[in-house]
DNA sequence: ATTATCGGTTAACTAAAGGTAACTAGTTAC
DNA sequence: GTAACTAGTTACCTTTAGTTAACCGATAAT
């Protein structure tokens, strides 16, 4: 990983960054595959295989997350040349940088239930 | 602050946990309305007042907003009797605890948006 | 020839989130 | 009595997010 550099900016700046956070992480799907491709990582992650193992999850969304996640440098796509062709998915090194975030919302999430129990 | 234990949690419960943050703290109001009331902890942060100083909401979701964050025991809403009557909203000490989801939030947008320029 | 697997795409739909504007009710100032 | 301020509520509409199911082209197995 690289080095952190702690980032200064105005409060309109910081609504900005935690609205892009929120754009690019939020929703039903996209922590939920990274989470997998972390948790798998030593396997060859074709797009049926996850597909399977991410439960709930149809093809059209899957794909469109996965273009996304690629847009934003988090996961990488490479096709193997085999018969059939796969198409394989992983997490990059910076695609790691999103769990402490993943972290925070786990502790926050587990504790909040019991709060309010 | 309360002591923090740190609570064990399976991988589906972490799922449920992460949805449960997202579900309480996303959309495009909630964690600005934090912010802003934090922010402001000494005023006397009337809903006028919240409405004039967040840039753009209406009556209607600040109204919503400020219900369920009262649920989830985030805010505290103070009904003064003065003419007119006025109603305060204010932090909990318990709703200072989503601001390390937010950091790891301000922090991750602001170094990603380094990244992709 | 038919069926199956791979990695998707497409169209049509439903559900959820959010925006807009009008409205309520109580109080006060003009 | 009219207007303005307080704190909302209501109905209607649009936009975004997500679901469902059918389909495509390539390859391989029966």
């Amino acid at each position: 990983m690289e080095k952190e550099k702690k980032i200064e900016a105005t409060c309109e700046q910081e609504l900005a960054a935690i609205r892009d956070s929120l754009e690019i992480l939020g929703g039903k799907w996209k922590l939920r595959i990274m989470r997998h491709l972390k948790n798998h990582y030593s396997d060859n992650n074709t797009f049926k295989k996850i597909q399977r193992e991410v439960e709930g999850i149809s093809a059209k969304m899957l794909s469109k997350e996965l273009q996304d996640l690629e847009t934003n440098l988090l996961v990488t796509r490479t096709v193997r040349d085999t018969r059939p062709i796969t198409v394989s998915y992983a997490i990059t090194e910076y695609g790691l940088s999103v769990f402490p975030i993943t972290e925070s919302l786990v502790d926050w999430g587990l504790n909040h239930r019991q709060k309010i129990k």
